[in-house]
DNA sequence: AAGTAAGGCAACCGCGGAATG
DNA sequence: GCATTCCGCGGTTGCCTTACT
């Protein structure tokens, strides 16, 4: 390691703390163009004032496209305690086998709750390993072979090419929508869009399942809109609208720390069609 | 209703290791 | 082989929300 180490950023002059949303946008519409080859020049080429851990972890815990949001489930509660007694706090292994899981996430869900409920049932543990080792072996090979049945997107929280190679087609159909959000930003209207990265897995899912995804290789370069495509995307936007409750209900929309705000109900779809003729 | 404590979670920090020149 | 850079990981912090008094 040498003789001390030059710290990664200048801290004096890089944003700290919660993320706005103009900054995840900007975070995101860059990674979907260029990707994330360099994390420590990505800030700078995409117009952050962060550090570049302080994208990739943004990027890593919240904005990937198959980061499952949410409470655990007892399954996954189940598996990270187990997981837990095989490799110790090695959250990253023990996300690897939880799709759509962060490790960051994992560690705050042990501390936070699995770990007073081991030691608060301390008690029952000798009856319910033997119920939940069975089980959990089970568990463990139906997560080999089918991940999750709502997130589709591979498990490993460490961006493999393949992954995102399935995170840019996902992407394709977002990037109008968020250059387009820029436009409207310097338009002065920075609520008009909410980009959903904090869908229901079940959104991600639709996504992954359209057909109209597949793509030839190297789609990290934009692609212009193919006619026959515009309905799917127009249906697609509109299951966002709806899967967001977007159309009727706005304050649903509160989750993200910073308090974004809320779209307006239309927005989406109005926003692409405006782009697109 | 107001104040305080506890819980939950996003983000930061610093280290180790891999990659590179 | 060494120095340096960068990434990823695990530990920790601090803010915000919720529950309690």
């Amino acid at each position: 390691m040498g003789k001390g180490r030059a710290p990664c950023c200048d801290k004096t002059k890089v944003k700290r703390g919660p993320w706005s949303q103009d900054e995840d946008l900007k975070l995101i519409s860059f990674i979907h163009k260029y990707g994330h080859e360099n994390w420590r020049s990505l800030p700078k080429q995409a117009g952050l004032l962060r550090c570049g851990k302080s994208c990739r972890l943004r990027w890593i815990n919240y904005l990937r496209p198959d980061v499952k949001r949410g409470n655990f489930s007892a399954e996954e509660e189940e598996t990270i305690i187990k997981l837990h007694q095989s490799f110790g706090n090695k959250w990253s292994k023990i996300a690897s086998k939880l799709p759509g899981r962060t490790d960051n996430e994992i560690k705050n869900v042990w501390h936070t709750h699995l770990k007073k409920r081991l030691s608060s049932d301390t008690n029952h543990n000798a009856n319910d390993e033997a119920a939940t080792k069975g089980s959990l072996n089970e568990e463990e090979t139906s997560q080999e072979s089918s991940p999750n049945a709502s997130m589709s997107f591979g498990g490993s929280n460490t961006s493999s090419k393949e992954d995102d190679v399935q995170m840019a087609q996902t992407f394709e159909y977002f990037q109008d929508c968020i250059e387009f959000t820029g436009i409207l930003q310097e338009v002065d209207k920075p609520e008009l869009l909410e980009i959903p990265f904090d869908l229901d897995p079940d959104v991600w899912s639709f996504i992954d399942g359209s057909d109209s995804f597949q793509q030839p290789e190297n789609s990290w370069s934009p692609r212009a809109h193919q006619e026959s495509e515009e309905d799917e995307v127009e249906k697609w936007f509109k299951h966002l609208e709806s899967e967001l409750g977007l159309e009727e209900n706005d304050s649903q929309q509160q989750q993200h720390n910073e308090g974004k705000e809320p779209s307006s109900s239309s927005s989406l779809l109005e926003s692409y069609e405006l782009l697109i003729h």
